[in-house]
DNA sequence: ACCGAGAATGTAAACGGTTACATCGGCAAT
DNA sequence: ATTGCCGATGTAACCGTTTACATTCTCGGT
């Protein structure tokens, strides 16, 4: 093993005090000692242990961020942001993926005691009360993006509802009446959001509201996919499909542009989510930005200065507004110039 | 905070010792003093202290993955190869993005003492001397997509040279004798291998070699597109382009749109890293698939391996084969049938 | 009734740091 | 010369575990 700090200070003649202050720029310590105790760690290639330090003073410098499942796009975006500023003030990340298994979750959760400062929780099917039930109450917690009924943990959520009834919006001004909806999984936070903003849009526009207008999704290429294909065959054909993530807006696509359907021309297509292939596709995807990587540094912000305030502060809940982006493939005014394409 | 070890033995009128026992399930305890210990201990919420545990022990179960900059679909498939072996063998993942700076990484290394078990780089930038100087020689390091000169540790490498000359084979055998190629960064490693692959195969193949073939680029979708407007200027316009990663194909792509050349018709189009999107470009693009997320599986693998063999275990270099995936983006045969598009 | 062998449990020393408190000089003010 | 103070350093307790070793209990065999 590596050098200890006995080491260090039986080989610079000191105590195990002097040493740990100068590691620590903590209280008085002459130049010429300093000097020393420092030519001697670099010598012997001492580092502080994380553990032994993590046990006395309590704190790690490592916060944990829990997700779903890491894939995709979505997933690097955020940890983007996430590590950014968690690297800028000096803290580790440790990542986990959750699998939603109940007993997993919970062997993870409880595992966190001991490792972490902080926990993120992206994953939208842990529910407040495992939360709670597993961890210490002193261990500050942020939801990104989960269901925040009741609770009184400190949550960002990102504005789904307003997204959906903007898009809606903007697919109604290109004259649009008949709009079909491609949904989430009914189980997903973010998918019933954007659902909810969809209907309520509908109402308020007076636009055609059939059930037959909501399809089946799970937020996968390949649910997009089979909705696409679904819509083709439709005989009340919409005239515009807003798909809520991008990912299924790809597998729509592909569905339409397969059975012979032109994009924008016979059909408008519009996501969710402005993930980077979105601005790649062809047509360029029409979709609304959620600024993924600023939301992960925001939610770290927030999460790192609970963990400052010692989690003694006042809860919070934020929601982040989201952006139309217009590209092709509702067709309308939607240009862009040549040059401008790496935005 | 959360109850300790010792408050459990109190209430359960035990040892701290027996209590450990029953935690790790070590060493004979009688089947009703376990029962009544995990009751007590569920009614605290007790959860081991993860450093304390550490600290003893010396192993963390936890490994930590050094990378340059978590950046795009890359980063997010390798993570989920190695997260989902990680995980299924029950360790947990540190992620640390190294952003390039001397002083940075140093640090990051120094600090991974007393927090992992193994380290995992990828920083093609972090050379192998940094590594030494910086960690306890006993840490089990693997080298992910490194250059490995004559260093002693364990390595990964994806078969770049292989790979390259597999394309250029290709797109000769489609009657292709004059290809450009898009360079990467000189001092990334596999930039330099891809190369040296497009050159042994042009050589090997008598295809047309000249300087003004290999063009400039950075792995960057920017780059790519510089290069695809540089391409339709040339005079001896070459009939194929090789992008040596699919973010430039994707830049390249949209250069050559703009510029009104018909891909595959006018001039064909190959890249390399099958990233997802590849397949959804129009048209979708035949590239050198490196199956990102085996990489990232085998690696944690790898390095599992010898943390538990106490990192007194046979170094080893492999070398992972890479497989051509055509598509349409190179005319020929290329076709895809209906319905394996979620392949 | 006694012995010895396990089985079950307890005791206490690590692990590698931090930090409150004690100690020790030296120097300015008296 | 004494006092008091402060800067520099040392001493030792503590953080929450694990585990080698000691101790006690329980029984079957004699």
């Amino acid at each position: 093993m590596s050098a200890t700090i006995k080491e260090v200070a039986r080989e610079a003649e000191v105590s195990v005090a002097t040493v740990s202050r100068v590691f620590n720029d903590k209280g008085p310590v002459r130049s010429e000692t300093r000097r020393r105790i420092l030519e001697v760690a670099e010598r012997l290639r001492y580092t502080p242990h994380g553990a032994a330090r993590s046990l006395i003073t309590n704190e790690t410098h490592t916060v944990s961020v829990l997700l779903p499942d890491l894939h995709g796009e979505f997933f690097s975006e955020v940890m983007r942001g996430i590590d950014s500023t968690a690297h800028g003030s000096g803290y580790h990340l440790l990542v986990a993926s959750s699998h939603n298994d109940r007993a997993e979750i919970k062997a993870l959760l409880r595992a966190m005691r001991g490792r972490v400062d902080g926990l993120i929780v992206m994953s939208p099917d842990v529910d407040a009360h495992t939360l709670e039930a597993n961890l210490p109450e002193t261990l500050p917690i942020l939801l990104l993006n989960c269901l925040v009924d009741g609770t009184s943990f400190d949550s960002i959520n990102v504005d789904n509802h307003g997204g959906a009834l903007a898009m809606v919006r903007h697919l109604a001004g290109l004259g649009h009446r008949r709009i079909a909806l491609v949904k989430g999984a009914a189980e997903n936070y973010d998918a019933r959001e954007r659902l909810r903003g969809y209907r309520d849009a509908v109402a308020a526009l007076g636009l055609d509201a059939a059930p037959e207008l909501e399809i089946d999704g799970d937020f996968s290429e390949e649910a997009g996919y089979r909705a696409g294909r679904h819509i083709v065959a439709m005989d009340g054909r919409p005239t515009a499909v807003f798909a809520t993530n991008d990912a299924m807006a790809i597998g729509c696509l592909f569905a339409l542009r397969e059975a012979g359907a032109r994009v924008p021309e016979d059909l408008a297509l519009a996501g969710f989510d402005d993930i980077p292939i979105a601005r790649y596709m062809t047509p360029p995807l029409t979709s609304v930005s959620v600024s993924i990587a600023k939301l992960g540094a925001r939610a770290m912000e927030r999460l790192l200065s609970s963990v400052k305030a010692r989690n003694a502060h006042q809860r919070r809940h934020e929601t982040l507004p989201t952006e139309l982006v217009v590209r092709g493939s509702c067709g309308g005014a939607a240009q862009r110039s040549a040059g401008s394409w790496n935005l």
